[in-house]
RNA sequence: GUGGGCGUAGCUCAGUUGGUUAGAGCGUCAGUUUGUGGUACUGAAGGCCGGGGGUUCGAGACCCCUCGUUCACCCCA
């Protein structure tokens, strides 16, 4: 065993893992700035303070953070999620609305790791600050909608709910709290807990003595005020017509406590695991406002890739590729030849690999084989003595020709194309 | 943070009731006569059996601790 290793929940992704990757998120990319959604880097690093004004009774805020006091005496945290930086830059930078952005990378929460729940993990997400109308909520839920859809998974269900206003929700919190609290004997140890903290989180439990008592909670559809209800109604009926399936999962209270309105969960349909949220978001009007801003209005997702990844191979879509060049050098005189060729295809744009340790001709077709490579360029002395080269293509049964040192690159470039 | 499973070559795994130099497949490398890949055959390299301690004449196999991993809870992407 090597003396260091990746310390626990923190990996490695090599190749060709990696270039699947930078796929996914260049078809995200693709996908949300064809919406006109531009993309925001923020810093790995917050003032701790950003995420505590995310919600005090989340785990995520309190429990799990990786934290630290800086040379500076600042105390500072790498970020659990993006959306609050995202609204602190909304903040700082005061964009004109409405603001839509996109991010890709990398979270970090201290938890237990497990299958698809990593403790640095990447997501990548879309934000509209700035816009209440709930055409924007259908918007952003389409986007995620058509990003799967793009890497080929099928078996994704949208869950949906609406957490409707802040009045609403209280009134139900309390609803809920009372309900509890009046079958507590019913309810078990955990979930007490959970319930002085925050009463909606208990209708997450997985715990099966708690089952029924949840089946039997009261439902926030009876809580709605019109306007909430208008705004729920108006995002179903823009999903119906957009022919994006979904169901109302009235108990889908996400973890985050800025959340109001609309929340939605993306769902794996293939793992059975407990990490089968590929992704969710929601509405999050008054964040910017806990973090100093003006009232704002906010909508927006995260999708986590490696569970998102995860579903891929699970329905064997969206396969890892290795990386590959079009052309590979074999040079049996000792690499010099091999050099100049694959410097010259290179600078005009052509990708090109070859072998080293002036190996026998027989390995170095044999990676150039491996390599993808379209075709082999083969230099020995006979080529070096009458200023040729042999270009054998690999993946066809055409035979090999000879062509001179100066019509090489010409000749490779156009059997390319 | 709490509880259960697992930890043997780069990878996937065998290793009989504890007994002499620890195995296979895949992969890697090299050969199978003269300068040519994808197949086949032959061979080679590569493991202080996660780490530490203990029991024993003797441990990869048993016990303890530790680290890692995995599953569930929790939380969430």
């Amino acid at each position: 065993m090597p003396e260091f290793q990746t310390s626990p929940g923190m990996r490695d992704i090599l190749p060709p893992d990696s270039g699947r990757w930078r796929r996914f998120v260049g078809i995200f990319s693709e996908t949300v700035t064809a919406a006109g959604y531009g993309q925001i880097i923020p810093p790995l690093l917050e003032d701790i303070g950003v995420f505590h004004r995310v919600g005090e009774a989340t785990d995520v805020v309190t429990k799990e953070m990786y934290d630290f006091v800086d040379k500076g005496d600042r105390h500072i945290a790498l970020r659990p999620e993006q959306t609050a930086s995202v609204c602190r830059a909304f903040v700082q930078h005061n964009p004109a609305t409405p603001w839509k952005v996109w991010y890709a990378g990398p979270n970090f929460r201290y938890e237990r790791p497990q299958r698809g729940r990593f403790r640095q993990f990447d997501q990548v997400g879309i934000e509209v600050l700035g816009v209440e109308d709930p055409y924007v909520d259908i918007e952003v839920i389409a986007l995620a909608w058509n990003f799967f859809a793009k890497l080929g998974v099928q078996q994704v269900s949208l869950h949906l709910n609406s957490l409707g206003e802040p009045s609403d929700r209280e009134r139900y919190m309390q609803a809920l709290k009372d309900y509890f609290s009046n079958n507590l004997e019913h309810l078990s140890q955990a979930s007490q807990v959970t319930l002085t903290k925050n009463p909606l989180r208990v209708l997450d439990s997985k715990r099966p003595e708690d089952q029924q008592l949840i089946d039997g909670a009261p439902r926030i559809s009876d809580f709605y005020s019109p306007a909430a209800k208008a705004h729920f109604d108006t995002v179903q009926e823009g999903l119906r017509e957009l022919g994006i399936a979904f169901v109302i999962n009235d108990k889908l209270v996400r973890g985050l406590d800025y959340y109001r309105h609309t929340t939605f969960e993306f769902v794996g349909g293939t793992m059975d695991s407990a990490q089968n949220a590929l992704g969710g978001g929601g509405r999050y009007d008054g964040l910017v406002e806990a973090l100093g801003g003006p009232a704002t209005a906010g909508v927006g997702f995260a999708i986590g890739l490696d569970r998102t990844l995860l579903a891929c191979d699970d329905e064997g879509v969206f396969p890892p590729v290795p990386d590959e060049v079009s052309v590979f050098v074999v040079d049996i005189t000792g690499g010099r030849q091999a050099m100049l060729i694959t410097h010259e295809l290179r600078s005009a744009g052509i990708s090109a690999d070859r072998a080293y340790q002036g190996r026998s001709i027989k390995s170095q077709m044999k990676s150039a084989d491996r390599s993808g490579a379209v075709l082999a360029i083969i230099i020995g002395s006979d080529e070096v003595d009458s200023n040729t080269a042999i270009i054998r293509p690999l993946r066809s049964d055409q035979e090999q020709y000879a062509v001179s040192r100066k019509d090489l690159l010409p000749t490779i470039t156009k059997a390319l194309s």
